[in-house]
DNA sequence: AATCATGATTTGCG
DNA sequence: CGCAAATCATGATT
């Protein structure tokens, strides 16, 4: 609106300046098309005519002006101007001098920071492609995403600087010229620099928004990347075998309890790189799932107990050190042979010293009320945290303790099969393990009794 | 391409 | 809010 009229008069007068100054406007155009003559001829014979014209309309508009300078009637003109200006007080109308930061535009600031758009060149685009990895979960295994998501950052950043500065470029250029042109304007009107401070500060005004335009697109172009790329639904990943390792690991020994607490969900997610959720959605799918038909999950089930047992039964045997049994020479793992992986004993060392402790303090069977999960408890450091009593079975524990074996009940649950339960689930009452079943594991349940035999003499 | 496996989400309950 | 169950959606396998 009434930057374009400045605008149009701006325009106006550099032209005429330039044509003014001497500026030939002809050999610009002069050097194009030298094979038809005659039309060259036509050309010129125009471009003389426009001029001619524009000279003379110039000099006529230059005279113009002068003449208005000069007139003897400009002086008084120009105060009755100012007197109208003055009464009128429209001079310094609407100064907003307190340059409100706008908190949207601080939020979008801030999270252009963030995101690493904004900001040093790359360390904070990085931080947040870290950030967004880590959300996401998984190690290694996704460093192509990350170069992808970073790709596109970095064009997404590439862009909004370019246009940034061509902003900021195009409001100095336009501002320099309001400026000039109103400086010429002031002689023949008053005009204060003080208005002309308030004009910069409208142009600068309306710039901006623009600009904020341009960070809204760019924080929303950012974010629908960032849900692209973090949605893990779209892109759903396996765990990795060691984390899923890790997790039945402590699905299976605590089968009779598997609902992690929040700091064993912790330490999970920790060890399997994972989130917490992520850990939590695990076990919920597993529970589901292996209650719906057990029997599928039977030899993984024998696999996980059988390497569980196999790691107690090795640090018992460390512990021990073959001082008190040789009664039993059948091997361990006699039934189960643990397939290819290696596990890990990371916490041998705890594990280690809690059984000898264990098995030096006494012999005799331990009451400890929720063996079932004592030796996954121990290498998780703070032991007693993971277990948790299930109200609903209120038989369970007492069970474990008729065994009169606590090392041998607790890391080979899944072997024996719950022979202490009704096969078909005795309790309907919606409690964990409603519909255990029976003793049909079986197999390895010789071994689970090789084992048995080996630690409880 | 069918099919299974599996992680994530949605829905409904207490 | 945490869970179970149903469901969706994608990855892996055949």
């Amino acid at each position: 609106m009434d930057e374009t009229h400045i605008m149009q008069s701006l325009v106006g007068v550099t032209l005429s300046r330039a044509v003014h100054g001497g500026m030939a406007l002809a050999p610009s155009l002069d050097h194009q098309g030298s094979e038809d003559d005659g039309r060259k001829q036509d050309i010129g014979d125009i471009l003389h005519q426009i001029m001619g014209i524009t000279d003379q309309s110039l000099d006529e508009a230059q005279a113009k002006k002068h003449g208005l300078n000069c007139h003897r009637m400009k002086p008084a003109l120009f105060s009755v101007l100012c007197e109208i200006k003055e009464k009128t007080g429209l001079s310094i109308r609407g100064v907003h001098e307190d340059e409100a930061p706008d908190p949207q535009l601080m939020r979008l600031d801030n999270m252009l920071l963030a995101e690493g758009v904004s900001g040093p060149e790359k360390g904070g685009g990085s931080a947040a492609v870290a950030a967004a990895a880590a959300a996401l979960g998984g190690g290694a295994e996704n460093s192509i995403e990350h170069s992808d998501y970073r790709a596109k950052l970095a064009q997404i950043r590439q862009i909004y600087h370019t246009e940034l500065e061509k902003y900021e470029q195009a409001c100095n250029e336009f501002t320099t010229h309001v400026m000039n042109l109103l400086r010429e304007q002031s002689r023949t009107r008053p005009i204060s620099p003080k208005e002309i401070e308030c004009m910069v500060g409208i142009i600068h005004r309306k710039f901006s928004s623009i600009q904020m335009q341009l960070k809204q697109s760019t924080c929303e172009a950012v974010m629908i990347l960032r849900s692209r790329f973090l949605d893990a639904r779209r892109k759903r990943r396996n765990f990795s075998k060691q984390a899923t390792e890790v997790l039945n690991e402590y699905f299976y020994s605590h089968l009779s309890n598997p609902y992690p607490t929040e700091e064993a969900k912790e330490e999970l997610a920790k060890k399997c790189s994972i989130t917490v959720s992520q850990v939590s959605n695990w076990f919920g799918n597993k529970r589901i799932r292996y209650k719906k038909n057990i029997s599928k999950f039977q030899e993984e089930a024998n696999l996980y107990a059988a390497k569980t047992a196999v790691t107690a039964a090795q640090a018992v045997a460390a512990a021990v050190q073959n001082s008190q049994d040789s009664s039993s020479p059948a091997t361990p793992n006699h039934g189960f042979q643990l397939k290819d992986e290696e596990f890990q004993l990371d916490t041998t060392e705890s594990k280690n010293n809690l059984l000898t402790s264990m098995f030096t303090a006494s012999s005799g069977s331990f009451s400890l009320s929720s063996s079932g999960d004592m030796f996954m408890s121990m290498p998780s450091l703070n032991g007693g945290s993971y277990q948790r009593m299930q109200p609903n079975n209120t038989g369970q524990p007492e069970g474990e303790n008729i065994h009169g074996i606590g090392q041998a009940a607790g890391y080979s649950e899944a072997l024996r099969g719950h022979p202490l339960y009704s096969p078909n689930g005795l309790n309907g009452n919606g409690g964990w393990h409603e519909a255990a079943t029976p003793s049909s594991v079986t197999s390895p349940a010789e071994a689970a009794g090789s084992i048995h035999s080996d630690t409880s003499n």
